[in-house]
DNA sequence: TATTGTTATACTCTATAACTATA
DNA sequence: TATAGTTATAGAGTATAACAATA
Protein backbone atom coordinates (compact mmCIF):
# COMPACT_ATOMS: atom_id res chain seq x y z
CA UNK A 1 0.00 0.00 0.00
CA UNK A 2 0.97 3.59 -0.28
CA UNK A 3 0.90 4.78 2.92
CA UNK A 4 0.81 3.20 5.87
CA UNK A 5 -1.91 5.25 7.42
CA UNK A 6 -5.63 4.77 8.05
CA UNK A 7 -8.18 6.77 6.32
CA UNK A 8 -8.55 9.83 8.47
CA UNK A 9 -10.07 13.16 7.49
CA UNK A 10 -11.88 16.10 10.00
CA UNK A 11 -14.92 14.02 11.72
CA UNK A 12 -17.59 15.28 12.26
CA UNK A 13 -19.75 16.60 8.91
CA UNK A 14 -19.69 20.63 9.26
CA UNK A 15 -23.04 21.62 10.64
CA UNK A 16 -24.49 24.84 11.19
CA UNK A 17 -26.02 25.29 14.24
CA UNK A 18 -28.16 28.86 14.11
CA UNK A 19 -27.55 29.94 17.53
CA UNK A 20 -24.41 29.00 20.04
CA UNK A 21 -24.25 28.56 23.63
CA UNK A 22 -22.04 31.08 25.52
CA UNK A 23 -21.61 33.25 22.12
CA UNK A 24 -22.15 37.01 22.03
CA UNK A 25 -23.78 37.39 18.53
CA UNK A 26 -24.06 41.46 19.46
CA UNK A 27 -25.27 43.46 16.53
CA UNK A 28 -26.18 40.56 14.36
CA UNK A 29 -29.19 39.81 16.57
CA UNK A 30 -30.43 43.01 15.47
CA UNK A 31 -30.05 42.50 11.50
CA UNK A 32 -33.03 41.42 9.85
CA UNK A 33 -30.50 40.08 7.15
CA UNK A 34 -28.29 38.38 9.54
CA UNK A 35 -31.62 36.12 10.70
CA UNK A 36 -32.56 35.67 7.03
CA UNK A 37 -29.09 34.53 6.33
CA UNK A 38 -28.72 32.31 9.40
CA UNK A 39 -32.65 30.71 8.59
CA UNK A 40 -31.69 30.50 5.08
CA UNK A 41 -28.55 28.17 6.10
CA UNK A 42 -30.50 26.14 8.76
CA UNK A 43 -33.42 25.66 5.44
CA UNK A 44 -30.47 25.07 2.92
CA UNK A 45 -29.57 22.22 5.29
CA UNK A 46 -32.23 20.69 5.71
CA UNK A 47 -33.49 20.25 2.26
CA UNK A 48 -30.04 18.94 0.76
CA UNK A 49 -30.59 16.13 3.81
CA UNK A 50 -34.60 15.43 2.74
CA UNK A 51 -33.52 15.61 -0.99
CA UNK A 52 -30.25 14.28 -1.87
CA UNK A 53 -31.08 11.49 -2.64
CA UNK A 54 -33.71 12.73 -5.36
CA UNK A 55 -30.24 15.04 -6.41
CA UNK A 56 -32.58 17.57 -6.04
CA UNK A 57 -31.36 21.47 -5.14
CA UNK A 58 -33.73 24.40 -4.52
CA UNK A 59 -32.38 26.08 -7.44
CA UNK A 60 -33.61 22.66 -9.54
CA UNK A 61 -36.82 22.39 -7.64
CA UNK A 62 -37.26 26.23 -8.43
CA UNK A 63 -36.63 25.69 -11.91
CA UNK A 64 -39.25 22.36 -12.48
CA UNK A 65 -41.77 24.51 -10.91
CA UNK A 66 -41.61 27.90 -13.02
CA UNK A 67 -41.43 25.27 -16.18
CA UNK A 68 -44.76 23.64 -14.76
CA UNK A 69 -46.58 26.54 -14.35
CA UNK A 70 -44.74 28.67 -17.35
CA UNK A 71 -44.82 26.22 -20.42
CA UNK A 72 -43.19 27.19 -22.75
CA UNK A 73 -40.74 29.23 -21.13
CA UNK A 74 -37.83 30.25 -22.95
CA UNK A 75 -34.28 29.94 -21.45
CA UNK A 76 -33.26 33.25 -21.11
CA UNK A 77 -36.58 34.22 -19.27
CA UNK A 78 -35.95 31.45 -16.70
CA UNK A 79 -32.72 32.88 -16.37
CA UNK A 80 -34.20 36.35 -15.23
CA UNK A 81 -36.82 34.55 -12.96
CA UNK A 82 -34.03 32.82 -10.99
CA UNK A 83 -31.72 35.55 -11.19
CA UNK A 84 -28.94 33.71 -12.69
CA UNK A 85 -27.39 34.07 -15.77
CA UNK A 86 -28.16 32.46 -18.87
CA UNK A 87 -25.52 30.62 -19.13
CA UNK A 88 -26.14 28.67 -16.19
CA UNK A 89 -29.48 27.83 -17.17
CA UNK A 90 -27.43 25.53 -19.74
CA UNK A 91 -26.11 22.88 -17.90
CA UNK A 92 -29.47 23.12 -15.27
CA UNK A 93 -31.62 22.43 -18.35
CA UNK A 94 -29.31 19.96 -20.17
CA UNK A 95 -29.15 17.90 -17.21
CA UNK A 96 -33.11 17.74 -16.56
CA UNK A 97 -32.77 16.63 -20.53
CA UNK A 98 -30.85 13.94 -19.75
CA UNK A 99 -32.75 12.66 -16.73
CA UNK A 100 -35.99 13.38 -19.31
CA UNK A 101 -38.03 15.54 -17.10
CA UNK A 102 -37.40 18.71 -19.44
CA UNK A 103 -37.94 18.83 -23.01
CA UNK A 104 -36.56 21.48 -25.54
CA UNK A 105 -39.24 21.92 -28.18
CA UNK A 106 -39.08 24.30 -31.25
CA UNK A 107 -40.77 27.74 -30.68
CA UNK A 108 -41.79 29.72 -34.00
CA UNK A 109 -38.10 31.57 -33.68
CA UNK A 110 -35.29 29.23 -34.36
CA UNK A 111 -33.24 30.88 -32.03
CA UNK A 112 -35.02 29.88 -28.89
CA UNK A 113 -36.66 27.25 -27.02
CA UNK A 114 -40.30 26.36 -25.45
CA UNK A 115 -39.37 24.76 -22.44
CA UNK A 116 -41.67 22.06 -21.06
CA UNK A 117 -41.99 19.25 -18.81
CA UNK A 118 -42.17 15.86 -19.95
CA UNK A 119 -44.92 13.36 -18.76
CA UNK A 120 -41.90 11.38 -16.28
CA UNK A 121 -41.15 15.46 -15.17
CA UNK A 122 -44.54 15.64 -14.27
CA UNK A 123 -44.33 13.00 -12.09
CA UNK A 124 -41.33 13.62 -10.72
CA UNK A 125 -42.14 16.90 -9.93
CA UNK A 126 -45.34 15.65 -8.18
CA UNK A 127 -43.61 13.21 -5.82
CA UNK A 128 -40.57 16.40 -5.19
CA UNK A 129 -43.25 18.62 -4.26
CA UNK A 130 -44.71 15.96 -1.63
CA UNK A 131 -41.43 15.85 -0.24
CA UNK A 132 -40.48 19.76 -0.28
CA UNK A 133 -43.97 20.30 1.56
CA UNK A 134 -42.66 17.97 4.08
CA UNK A 135 -39.53 19.41 4.52
CA UNK A 136 -41.33 23.01 4.69
CA UNK A 137 -43.49 21.68 7.35
CA UNK A 138 -40.67 20.74 9.09
CA UNK A 139 -38.62 23.33 9.46
CA UNK A 140 -41.86 26.14 9.57
CA UNK A 141 -42.94 23.39 12.71
CA UNK A 142 -42.15 26.03 15.44
CA UNK A 143 -44.87 27.93 13.87
CA UNK A 144 -48.59 28.29 13.29
CA UNK A 145 -50.29 28.18 10.18
CA UNK A 146 -51.13 31.84 10.63
CA UNK A 147 -47.35 32.93 11.63
CA UNK A 148 -46.39 31.56 8.86
CA UNK A 149 -48.54 33.31 6.90
CA UNK A 150 -47.09 36.67 8.47
CA UNK A 151 -43.34 35.38 8.03
CA UNK A 152 -43.92 35.04 4.40
CA UNK A 153 -45.86 38.63 4.05
CA UNK A 154 -43.02 40.04 6.09
CA UNK A 155 -40.15 38.55 3.88
CA UNK A 156 -41.77 40.06 0.80
CA UNK A 157 -41.89 43.63 1.86
CA UNK A 158 -38.01 43.07 1.92
CA UNK A 159 -35.61 44.27 -0.78
CA UNK A 160 -38.34 46.09 -2.05
CA UNK A 161 -36.58 49.36 -1.49
CA UNK A 162 -37.44 52.16 -4.26
CA UNK A 163 -38.24 50.73 -7.90
CA UNK B 1 -4.57 42.28 -33.38
CA UNK B 2 -5.76 38.67 -32.44
CA UNK B 3 -9.42 39.63 -33.78
CA UNK B 4 -11.12 41.89 -35.29
CA UNK B 5 -14.71 41.69 -33.43
CA UNK B 6 -15.38 44.83 -30.75
CA UNK B 7 -15.30 43.40 -26.86
CA UNK B 8 -18.56 41.74 -26.86
CA UNK B 9 -20.50 39.17 -23.82
CA UNK B 10 -24.00 39.18 -22.61
CA UNK B 11 -24.49 42.77 -21.52
CA UNK B 12 -27.03 43.06 -18.39
CA UNK B 13 -25.37 42.55 -15.09
CA UNK B 14 -27.28 39.58 -13.35
CA UNK B 15 -30.02 40.77 -11.41
CA UNK B 16 -32.49 38.91 -8.61
CA UNK B 17 -35.81 40.54 -9.12
CA UNK B 18 -38.01 38.84 -6.36
CA UNK B 19 -40.96 38.56 -8.33
CA UNK B 20 -41.47 38.98 -12.12
CA UNK B 21 -44.39 39.66 -13.77
CA UNK B 22 -46.61 37.65 -15.38
CA UNK B 23 -45.01 34.82 -14.50
CA UNK B 24 -47.00 31.74 -12.16
CA UNK B 25 -44.83 31.04 -9.12
CA UNK B 26 -47.30 27.86 -7.81
CA UNK B 27 -45.96 26.27 -4.78
CA UNK B 28 -43.50 28.74 -4.50
CA UNK B 29 -45.29 31.05 -3.31
CA UNK B 30 -46.55 28.81 -0.34
CA UNK B 31 -43.42 27.94 0.75
CA UNK B 32 -41.16 29.24 3.52
CA UNK B 33 -38.31 28.23 2.55
CA UNK B 34 -38.43 29.84 -0.96
CA UNK B 35 -39.60 33.14 1.03
CA UNK B 36 -36.59 33.06 2.85
CA UNK B 37 -34.28 32.30 -0.19
CA UNK B 38 -35.65 34.88 -2.35
CA UNK B 39 -35.00 37.24 0.47
CA UNK B 40 -32.07 36.27 0.96
CA UNK B 41 -30.65 36.48 -2.70
CA UNK B 42 -32.07 40.27 -2.60
CA UNK B 43 -30.63 40.89 0.44
CA UNK B 44 -27.12 39.52 -0.44
CA UNK B 45 -27.07 41.83 -3.39
CA UNK B 46 -27.50 44.60 -1.34
CA UNK B 47 -25.03 43.70 0.60
CA UNK B 48 -22.88 42.84 -2.24
CA UNK B 49 -23.57 46.39 -3.68
CA UNK B 50 -22.75 48.52 -0.20
CA UNK B 51 -19.74 46.84 0.51
CA UNK B 52 -18.15 45.49 -2.63
CA UNK B 53 -15.97 48.99 -1.77
CA UNK B 54 -14.41 47.63 1.56
CA UNK B 55 -14.28 44.10 0.08
CA UNK B 56 -16.80 42.69 2.57
CA UNK B 57 -18.59 40.10 3.05
CA UNK B 58 -21.92 38.88 5.01
CA UNK B 59 -19.16 35.81 5.82
CA UNK B 60 -16.26 38.09 6.70
CA UNK B 61 -18.38 40.69 8.44
CA UNK B 62 -19.67 37.52 11.01
CA UNK B 63 -16.29 36.76 11.53
CA UNK B 64 -14.77 40.01 12.45
CA UNK B 65 -18.06 40.76 14.89
CA UNK B 66 -17.77 37.35 16.39
CA UNK B 67 -14.33 37.78 16.99
CA UNK B 68 -14.43 41.15 18.73
CA UNK B 69 -17.22 40.19 21.02
CA UNK B 70 -15.57 36.70 21.79
CA UNK B 71 -12.00 37.92 22.16
CA UNK B 72 -9.82 35.17 22.18
CA UNK B 73 -11.91 32.67 20.23
CA UNK B 74 -9.96 30.16 18.39
CA UNK B 75 -10.54 28.96 14.75
CA UNK B 76 -11.97 25.87 15.57
CA UNK B 77 -14.71 27.12 17.51
CA UNK B 78 -15.15 30.19 14.88
CA UNK B 79 -15.40 27.41 12.32
CA UNK B 80 -18.39 25.52 14.44
CA UNK B 81 -20.46 29.36 15.30
CA UNK B 82 -19.63 30.27 11.39
CA UNK B 83 -20.76 27.24 10.70
CA UNK B 84 -17.92 26.15 7.90
CA UNK B 85 -14.83 23.54 7.97
CA UNK B 86 -12.08 24.70 9.27
CA UNK B 87 -10.17 24.80 6.59
CA UNK B 88 -12.16 27.55 5.42
CA UNK B 89 -11.23 29.85 8.66
CA UNK B 90 -7.66 29.62 7.65
CA UNK B 91 -8.11 31.46 4.83
CA UNK B 92 -10.69 34.03 5.91
CA UNK B 93 -8.20 34.62 9.18
CA UNK B 94 -4.73 34.90 6.48
CA UNK B 95 -6.97 37.66 4.86
CA UNK B 96 -7.69 39.52 8.17
CA UNK B 97 -4.08 39.07 9.20
CA UNK B 98 -2.50 40.44 5.82
CA UNK B 99 -4.74 43.38 5.93
CA UNK B 100 -3.72 43.75 9.29
CA UNK B 101 -7.53 43.64 10.97
CA UNK B 102 -6.97 39.97 13.14
CA UNK B 103 -4.06 38.77 15.16
CA UNK B 104 -3.15 35.04 16.00
CA UNK B 105 -2.24 35.38 19.33
CA UNK B 106 -0.74 32.85 21.49
CA UNK B 107 -2.78 30.70 23.71
CA UNK B 108 -1.83 28.33 26.81
CA UNK B 109 -2.44 25.36 24.65
CA UNK B 110 0.41 25.75 21.66
CA UNK B 111 -1.64 24.29 18.82
CA UNK B 112 -3.60 26.53 18.93
CA UNK B 113 -4.39 30.48 18.67
CA UNK B 114 -6.53 33.35 20.24
CA UNK B 115 -8.16 35.27 17.60
CA UNK B 116 -8.13 39.23 18.24
CA UNK B 117 -8.98 42.36 16.61
CA UNK B 118 -6.46 44.55 16.23
CA UNK B 119 -6.88 48.61 17.08
CA UNK B 120 -6.84 48.80 13.20
CA UNK B 121 -9.44 46.13 13.02
CA UNK B 122 -11.53 47.61 15.47
CA UNK B 123 -11.31 51.19 13.44
CA UNK B 124 -12.45 49.14 10.58
CA UNK B 125 -15.24 47.40 12.30
CA UNK B 126 -17.10 50.35 13.53
CA UNK B 127 -17.13 51.83 9.79
CA UNK B 128 -18.36 48.57 8.53
CA UNK B 129 -20.72 48.55 11.21
CA UNK B 130 -22.40 51.65 10.27
CA UNK B 131 -22.75 50.44 6.58
CA UNK B 132 -24.03 47.37 7.13
CA UNK B 133 -26.70 49.01 9.39
CA UNK B 134 -28.01 51.34 6.57
CA UNK B 135 -27.94 48.10 4.22
CA UNK B 136 -29.92 46.63 6.92
CA UNK B 137 -32.24 49.87 7.36
CA UNK B 138 -32.33 50.33 3.73
CA UNK B 139 -33.74 46.26 2.68
CA UNK B 140 -35.99 46.22 5.52
CA UNK B 141 -36.97 49.81 4.90
CA UNK B 142 -40.71 48.68 4.31
CA UNK B 143 -40.68 47.47 7.72
CA UNK B 144 -41.55 49.24 11.01
CA UNK B 145 -39.99 48.84 14.01
CA UNK B 146 -42.45 46.61 15.37
CA UNK B 147 -42.97 44.34 12.20
CA UNK B 148 -38.94 44.14 11.81
CA UNK B 149 -38.27 42.58 15.40
CA UNK B 150 -41.62 39.99 14.49
CA UNK B 151 -40.08 39.28 11.74
CA UNK B 152 -36.73 38.47 13.61
CA UNK B 153 -38.58 36.75 16.18
CA UNK B 154 -40.16 34.64 13.67
CA UNK B 155 -37.14 33.51 11.61
CA UNK B 156 -35.29 32.46 15.13
CA UNK B 157 -38.42 30.12 15.72
CA UNK B 158 -37.18 28.26 12.15
CA UNK B 159 -35.05 25.03 11.79
CA UNK B 160 -35.55 24.43 15.77
CA UNK B 161 -36.83 20.92 14.30
CA UNK B 162 -36.42 18.55 17.26
CA UNK B 163 -32.85 18.40 19.20
C1' DT C 1 -5.09 8.55 20.48
C1' DA C 2 -7.26 13.01 19.90
C1' DT C 3 -7.08 17.85 18.64
C1' DT C 4 -5.56 22.35 16.17
C1' DG C 5 -4.20 24.43 12.45
C1' DT C 6 -2.73 23.63 7.88
C1' DT C 7 -2.31 22.20 3.01
C1' DA C 8 -3.81 19.82 -1.16
C1' DT C 9 -7.42 18.82 -3.87
C1' DA C 10 -11.78 18.71 -5.92
C1' DC C 11 -16.41 20.02 -6.71
C1' DT C 12 -20.25 23.17 -7.28
C1' DC C 13 -22.03 27.42 -8.49
C1' DT C 14 -22.01 31.17 -11.15
C1' DA C 15 -20.25 35.08 -13.74
C1' DT C 16 -18.18 37.16 -18.01
C1' DA C 17 -16.84 37.05 -22.55
C1' DA C 18 -16.93 35.35 -26.93
C1' DC C 19 -18.96 32.47 -30.55
C1' DT C 20 -22.99 30.66 -33.86
C1' DA C 21 -27.14 30.85 -35.87
C1' DT C 22 -30.54 33.27 -36.47
C1' DA C 23 -33.58 37.61 -36.66
C1' DT D 1 -27.23 45.27 -35.10
C1' DA D 2 -29.53 42.65 -31.68
C1' DT D 3 -30.96 38.30 -29.55
C1' DA D 4 -31.05 33.08 -27.92
C1' DG D 5 -28.48 29.56 -26.83
C1' DT D 6 -23.95 27.86 -26.31
C1' DT D 7 -19.07 27.16 -24.98
C1' DA D 8 -14.79 28.33 -22.62
C1' DT D 9 -12.85 30.00 -18.77
C1' DA D 10 -12.12 31.71 -14.34
C1' DG D 11 -13.08 32.87 -9.58
C1' DA D 12 -15.49 32.23 -5.23
C1' DG D 13 -16.74 29.26 -1.66
C1' DT D 14 -16.41 25.25 0.76
C1' DA D 15 -15.94 20.37 1.63
C1' DT D 16 -12.96 16.18 2.54
C1' DA D 17 -8.76 14.03 3.41
C1' DA D 18 -4.31 13.89 4.98
C1' DC D 19 -0.40 15.82 7.48
C1' DA D 20 2.68 18.00 11.40
C1' DA D 21 2.90 19.64 15.86
C1' DT D 22 1.21 19.17 20.14
C1' DA D 23 -1.66 17.41 23.85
Amino acid sequence: MANGRKPEGNGEPVHFNARMEGINYEILDELVGYAVRRAQLSIYEDFAFSLAAEDLTPQRFSSLVIIENNPGISQTRLAEVMGIARSGVVSIIDRFEESGLVERKESGDRRSYNLHLTREGQKQLKKYKKAVREHDDRIAGGLSAAERQQLIGLLRKIGQHQA
